[in-house]
RNA sequence: GGGCCGCUAGCUCAAUGGCAGAGCUGCGGACUUUUAAUCCGUAGGUUCAGGGUUCGAGUCCCUGGCGGCCCA
């Protein structure tokens, strides 16, 4: 809390937020649900208790009484909550249908000679779709079949101000991720995606435990913009008196840690990139990075497959995981690997490699309608064509290697091809999923790759790095060889489900409504 | 960046340029076995904002805002 701010005190008492009477002003049925608020007051009932004497949760009465015959009575005396979804008045029988947290939905009844006349008509009179109650009574099944507690007492535990959605018709995309408080009320396929993500990422956690990885976490406000191409995010410190970058990628910590001797090191967290948004890309997203000294990219596509496969496994018990439109996507089984020139010259139907000329890309790009830029050299251009002809059709899962140097400025030279790099980019339903280099870890070459990019950055290009001098002093030291590996988190799970980007994050940015 | 579509009651959506409506929700009533309960009655609106055309604009035109889709 922040009330004894001084700052506050001395303002004129107009900039105070105003205290209106705003009742008259709400639409009827929030002025109605404050007015039930209050009549719970008035008449010594609390509308915000401090709880409840619950003594089992719906799911383990579901689980206890779920044979119970039509009919039955069992004695047996439960108190349970739930918030209200349904409600079904008769006369003198009330039921109304409870939700737990998990999903799990049990019936409650109020029957007039259980829970006398006043209970029962405050019953109708206070409670609304919405509301989270608790209600003491027996285990019993309805003549109906349904499994429900008979009450003995009811009580309100959280009086919702606030009326819900209509349960029967989708709410529309942007009041989902506008107020997704709501739509994790009332769409279970809400609830299940953080379910989802949350069994996601704690199996990526495991299996990185499981071969030894340490978990760290690097800084996110960050002196320099390195690591990737992207353009940062810039945020100010007034202690330090000096402009800082929310990090684009963690890299060049993950590597000093490399060089510290942390041999395998991981961490999962938030990147920022000061770019689009769209359907799948956020300006925030969750991204895994990975170093193992001693590795290669071979070794990090074994075992980003691996990776993938085991987080599949525990979400569907095989790695064919269910797509939410009930398609299947098999990622089981070895990978399909292409090269990425060569990719290209099937998709052009000719042969292009990291040596052909500039002029005779631009006639692949003037006729497949591919827009260049002036400051793009051959390497950049290949890799747009690349992207426009072939990326599309890249549905299985397929690790795209060997990158030009061009574009890779932290990347080790192929062992074998002059002007490539051991790069692969992993595809999955048209996506990049997922990135792993063989590392660049002679310091004087790193030197003059960066010192290129600070010149590009320096000239105003805002996607390249700045030159971070402690980085290469790190590198200096020695950093072994080692295999780097970045996966999005966000898009992981696109690929797991089949859902949006916006599916995918809980909270994704949102402009002012 | 370009194009297209949308924004109307708490929610989901209707409405040839001519009285702003439906379903659910809400409110009042009936009903002791309901399952999106049912039946009777009833309330609910700054039609995203601003400007223009018109006797008359939710509807047509212009500007802006927000969202979605497609393209680059």
């Amino acid at each position: 809390m922040t009330t004894n701010d001084p700052s506050i005190e001395g303002k004129p008492v107009t900039d105070q937020p105003v205290h209106i009477d705003a009742d008259d002003d709400l639409p009827e049925q929030m002025r109605v649900r404050r007015e039930k608020r209050a009549r719970l007051l008035e008449t010594g009932r609390e509308p915000y208790p401090v709880g409840f004497p619950r003594t089992a949760t719906l799911a383990e009465i579901r689980e206890r009484f779920g044979d119970l015959p039509t009919d039955t009575a069992t004695g047996e005396k439960v108190g349970v909550t739930g918030r209200v979804i349904f409600i079904r008045n008769t006369g003198k029988l009330a039921f109304a249908t409870l939700r737990a947290g998990d999903g799990t939905e049990l019936q409650a009844m109020l029957s007039l000679d259980r829970v006398g006349q006043e209970a029962l008509d405050d019953w109708k009179r206070l409670v609304d779709l919405g509301d989270h109650v608790g209600i003491e009574g027996e285990v019993i099944t309805s003549r109906r079949g349904e499994l429900s507690v008979l009450a003995d007492r009811w009580e309100m535990t959280a009086k919702s101000l606030r009326p819900l959605p209509v349960a029967h018709k989708p709410m529309s995309e942007e009041s989902r991720v506008r107020q997704r408080y709501v739509d994790l009320i009332v769409r279970p396929q809400a609830r299940e995606t953080v379910r989802t993500r949350a069994t996601v990422v704690r199996s990526l956690r495991e299996s990185l435990h499981n071969r030894d990885y340490l978990e760290v976490e690097t800084p996110m406000l960050q002196l320099l913009h390195g690591g990737a191409a992207a353009r940062p995010f810039v945020t100010r410190s007034n202690a330090l008196d000096t402009d800082l970058y929310l990090r684009i990628a963690p890299e060049l910590f993950l590597k000093r840690c490399v060089v510290g001797g942390i041999e395998r090191v991981f961490e999962i967290n938030r990147n920022f990139r000061n770019e689009g948004v769209d359907s799948s890309h956020s300006p925030e997203f969750a991204m895994l990075e990975a170093y193992q000294a001693y590795a290669d990219y071979n070794t990090m596509a074994t075992m980003t497959r691996e990776l993938v496969q085991e987080a599949a496994f525990r979400l569907s018990g095989s790695h064919v995981v269910r797509h939410h439109d009930g398609t299947e996507f098999d990622l089981g089984g070895e990978w399909r690997e292409v090269t990425l020139y060569g990719s290209l010259s099937e998709a052009l139907g000719e042969e292009v490699t990291v040596e052909t000329p500039m002029p005779r890309l631009m006639e692949f790009a003037a006729k497949h309608d591919v827009p260049i830029d002036p400051k793009w050299g051959p390497g950049k251009l290949a890799e747009e064509l690349f992207e426009a002809l072939v990326v599309p059709g890249l549905i299985a899962p397929t690790f795209v290697r060997d990158y030009p140097e061009e574009t890779s400025p932290l990347t080790r030279a192929h062992r074998e091809v002059p002007g490539l790099t051991e790069k692969w980019d992993l595809y999955v339903l048209g996506f990049e999923l997922a990135t792993a280099y063989s590392e660049l870890v002679d310091p004087v070459v790193q030197r003059d790759r960066l010192v290129a990019q600070s010149l590009l950055a320096a000239k105003g290009d805002p996607d390249a790095m700045q030159l971070d001098e402690d980085f290469l002093r790190a590198m200096e030291y020695g950093m072994p060889p080692a295999g780097g590996m970045g996966m999005g988190i966000d898009r992981l799970l696109m690929a797991l489900t089949g859902l949006g980007i916006r599916e995918t994050i809980l909270f994704p940015i949102a402009r002012p409504e």
